[in-house]
DNA sequence: CACTCGTGGCA
DNA sequence: TTGCCAAGAGT
């Protein structure tokens, strides 16, 4: 039972090849990635879909990201044929992903690449860089899977394995800069491609969160944070801020011809360049009156229940109002869209919840 | 450097 | 149920 820890000085330290080789094994599937058994035979990826999976990945799931990856490859097949579709419709397809900058830049940095780069993504970490939408992690992840530059690839995976493997103690986001240089060190020149995927993989179904599978891992032997007994206290993190209510309203009008007003929220900010029904301010308490005043037109709206939506840094609750049928009104108070056709609007989600309030039938996919 | 910026799954 | 968090970037 009784347990020996080694001096720091009797413990090897880690090295890349037994990760490589637990990767050739234990790799994940995935639909932008070339096996690595392929790798080696000198299959290469194309550029534009890993840059495409990286942006996508970017705070987001894989089991997310898969349909968005397959419905924008199959429709945009190029940098170039995304680089000149129209922004409107990029949007559209992005909707309920999330981080609605992250559509803006995608669109953006096509451009660049096709019309400033030949069609043709740089192949340096540097010249990524430069690029819309492709910052630290991004830049070294695609020179790295891409262009099998020996680029220091570091995500929140990479953060986790490295934290524990080193037994870091210094809080994240502060101490960034020492575990990117324990990366960097720890990355070969020979297959950098290789494992910068398989730091992530272990990080994802190995050196997990909560509960990580030490036995089954590659570093078992050299990592520090396992030699504690609680690999699971690392990454320590900064203690994070509480997360307040906005409150507001939002209006749901249907006319005569079975159509809802929808306007284009403005491009910078929360959910920027989105479609969105007509909502109040949303400010940190209720007003009833002015809640009112903000409709879009006088009409005689009716209360529809509420909604909850969480963001990233606050809470949502809103109001729901509804009217109609009723004859459009004149003016300019946005586009009328038919409600059998929002599949095709860059409708976020927290739009969908507050349509489907008012309108049960309006999404075929509602759950319950 | 601290803050903004979505969403869905899961314990 | 509530909180955590997932291949971060821009400002």
């Amino acid at each position: 039972m009784q347990r020996v820890i080694p001096h720091s000085n009797d413990r090897k330290r880690p090295e890349a090849a037994p990760l490589l080789t637990w990767y050739d094994r234990h790799h994940r599937e995935l639909p932008w990635r070339i096996s690595p058994s392929a790798a080696k035979r000198g299959v290469t990826p194309d550029p534009y879909h890993i840059w495409m999976s990286e942006v996508m990945l970017q705070q987001t799931t894989v089991a997310a990201v898969k349909a968005y990856f397959a419905k924008f490859t199959a429709r945009w097949p190029t940098v170039k044929e995304l680089a000149e579709a129209p922004t409107e419709d990029v949007m559209a397809a992005w909707a309920g992903l999330g981080y609605y900058a992250r559509a803006r830049n995608l669109k953006k940095c096509a451009e660049a690449v096709a019309f400033e780069h030949g069609g043709i993504f740089p192949d340096t970490e540097e010249g990524l860089r430069a690029l819309p939408g492709i910052g630290d992690y991004t830049s070294a992840a695609v020179a790295a899977i891409a262009f099998n530059r020996p680029s220091a690839v570091m995500d929140g995976n990479v953060e986790r394995v490295i934290s524990r493997l080193y037994a870091i103690e210094a809080p994240l986001p502060g101490s960034k800069p020492q575990m990117k240089a324990k990366v960097a060190e720890l990355t070969p020149t020979d297959r950098p491609g290789d494992f910068a995927q398989a730091m992530m993989d272990l990080g994802a179904t190995i050196c997990t969160p909560k509960r990580p599978a030490c036995a089954l891992c590659p570093f078992n032997d050299v990592c520090m944070a396992l030699a504690t007994d609680e690999p699971e206290r690392f990454p320590v993190k900064a203690a994070k801020k509480a997360k307040p209510v906005r409150l507001g309203a939002a209006f749901i009008a249907v006319d005569r011809e079975g159509r809802i007003l929808l306007r284009k929220r403005v491009e910078s900010g929360l959910l920027g360049g989105m479609t969105e029904v007509p909502t109040t301010d949303w400010t940190s308490r209720q007003d009833g009156a002015t809640s009112m005043e903000a409709a879009p037109f006088p009409a005689d709206w009716q209360a529809a229940g509420a909604i909850s939506h969480v963001f990233t840094h606050f809470e949502l609750r809103l109001s729901i109002f509804r009217v109609g049928p009723i004859d459009a009104p004149s003016g300019d108070h946005g586009s009328w869209v038919p409600v059998t056709e929002l599949d095709g609007e860059a409708l976020p989600t927290v739009m969908k919840k507050a349509i489907a309030a008012a309108i049960p039938t309006a999404f075929s996919t509602s759950k319950d």
